[in-house]
DNA sequence: TGTTTTCTTGTTACCGGTAACATGCATCGT
DNA sequence: ACGATGCATGTTACCGGTAACAAGAAAACA
């Protein structure tokens, strides 16, 4: 492996010059700095992280820790994780990928994680990098989406669109979200009926409880907790033979399966993952730069995207 | 942050004892080991990481390259990537996650990549590191699911289960595993019409074309080239007001829908994920601890997975 | 012209760890 | 009782890079 030291030899200057071409190149004369970048070009030199790090005691690299199980075969989940390493791969960072906070963490500048429970509390606090969470988290920066402005909007939407009755359709509340969206569905002026709330396990099948379940009447708009609940609702109106949008309106949350995935595209309030993956990150490179550990809470709104599920023109 | 030499001093002897006790502990008495252990917890002493990579010229790290763009959101990738995180982590190592080959890669001991197309052969084999690809690829080692295998198998299910009509739901041949597919459906004893043989765009709406081009005779078996396919095929006959697996029986590739994705479980051949992990893994282990860039091509068996959408007992 | 300032480059030491060799001491064989 | 052998520990040097300071030369100032 080439080091600075050939390039060094190769141009005749010193290690710390060529360290100075790379580093600080204002305060190289013009001359030898052309002659070191060709001495590194010639030579196919590229710097060594290790060695690098070690004398500056910056890493360059940022710890991304999954702890959601499910996350993991959520699409969502690839989509957030590949913003994230691109942004910080343009800003010169490399992203490790953990599966849990059990891990060491050796050698990092920073760490962001996603799927926390009350029950990592504990482990993120005792954590001395800078670090941003997704979901709202106490005591760490975090970036989140409103979720409850987000399933008012979905709710504004199948009123303005013409849906009589609103069902919603939420899953068990143990994930900070799911409490969320249901606040959001319950606090707002549009009034709701009790009886028309649903939860569905997260390993039901849910097109076939639903399909049960519901007594649809004409004109019926439900809002689904996630893209995925949406989708089973879908199935069971097709099932059971409604008609979609005209008869049933559908709205999902998410904004994920929204392509390819099914007759019709559903209409839903989609996360804005890239401008989340933007946050995280530059929050994250903030802290590490300032050198403090700030606690901020970045809260994103959601969008509704229109898709087939609903009447809208 | 607390080194070596505070460990050292602590425990009363030189850093090298420190050291060997981390990674040599037989060559020191068990009472020096002891005094250094409790040493190193009481300052929570942890390795730099840098400090070692610079010394022993091995990082512990692999670069996990996705190229594919699709795959981010598809589940399966979330899936393997997070298997691979697993594995490495519990063989010490960490991995990066790329999204290019265009990143300068630093201070790792090997790449997995996924989703290398031929346009990407030559920087691939440009690469001096270790290597292991996901899918066949000339000039590297590489671990692939048998693909035509698999297809074989769910031909021979759908008949076994007496549909008497077969159809073929493939995609686009630009990527390697979608011809693979393709020619194990052609290529068996089991005789097929070639009319009945389809071209979806992965972009399509799946469903929507489906149920405008099939003309569904009853017992017919539909063998969808991924699951995707086989969920728009089943959405299309449920449009249709097909009886499934009664009168049409679909069976998907991939494995990874199955879950709670639809009112009907779907019968696949699922590629086995984990194993193919695994053996990604310790084939590039392997070539690190040997030090030599061998290219086998391993290639593991995909399983028949039952599910709803097609008969049997 | 002599002195000070500025600019450019080099020297030294250190980041945290480990390999290779050196040393000191106990055990062994004869 | 002596050197030979083995075992446990310490010393030195180095991995590749950078910060802090030193030094030399050119430019600026008086």
């Amino acid at each position: 492996m080439v080091s600075i030291s050939d390039v060094a030899k190769q141009a005749h200057v010193s290690k710390m010059t060529v360290s100075r071409v790379l580093n600080h190149p204002e305060q190289v004369s013009k001359e030898i700095f052309d002659t070191v970048q060709t001495a590194i070009n010639e030579l196919g030199y590229v710097q060594n992280r290790a060695g690098r790090a070690l004398a500056t005691n910056k890493s360059y690299t940022i710890a991304f820790v999954m702890l959601d199980e499910v996350a993991a075969v959520d699409p969502y989940f690839g989509q957030l994780v590949t913003y994230i390493a691109d942004i910080l791969n343009q800003a010169g960072y490399t992203m490790e990928l953990h599966r849990s906070l059990d891990n060491d963490f050796h050698a990092i500048d920073g760490i962001l994680v996603s799927g926390a429970r009350e029950s990592d509390d504990a482990q993120l606090n005792a954590l001395t990098y800078p670090l941003v969470t997704y979901g709202e988290q106490a005591g760490a920066a975090s970036v989140d989406v409103d979720n409850a402005a987000g399933i008012k909007l979905a709710k504004q939407h199948l009123v303005d669109a013409g849906y009589e009755q609103l069902i919603y359709l939420g899953l068990d509340l143990d994930e900070q979200f799911a409490q969320a969206r249901l606040d959001g569905f319950l606090d707002s002026e549009i009034p709701v009926d009790q009886n028309n709330i649903y939860r569905i396990a997260n390993d039901d099948h849910i097109a076939r409880s639903l399909v049960q379940t519901l007594q649809l009447a004409p004109k019926t708009g439900i809002v689904a907790a996630t893209d995925r609940l949406a989708l089973g609702a879908l199935y069971a109106c097709l099932i059971d033979q409604q008609a979609v949008p005209q008869d049933v309106g559908i709205i999902g949350f998410d904004g994920i399966f929204i392509h390819q995935m099914g007759p019709l595209t559903l209409t839903t309030i989609a996360q804005p993952l890239e401008r989340i993956a933007e946050a995280m990150v530059s929050q994250l490179l903030e802290q590490i730069e300032q050198q403090v550990r700030t606690n901020p809470h970045i809260v994103l709104t959601p969008e509704l995207q229109l898709g087939d599920t609903t009447l809208h023109n």
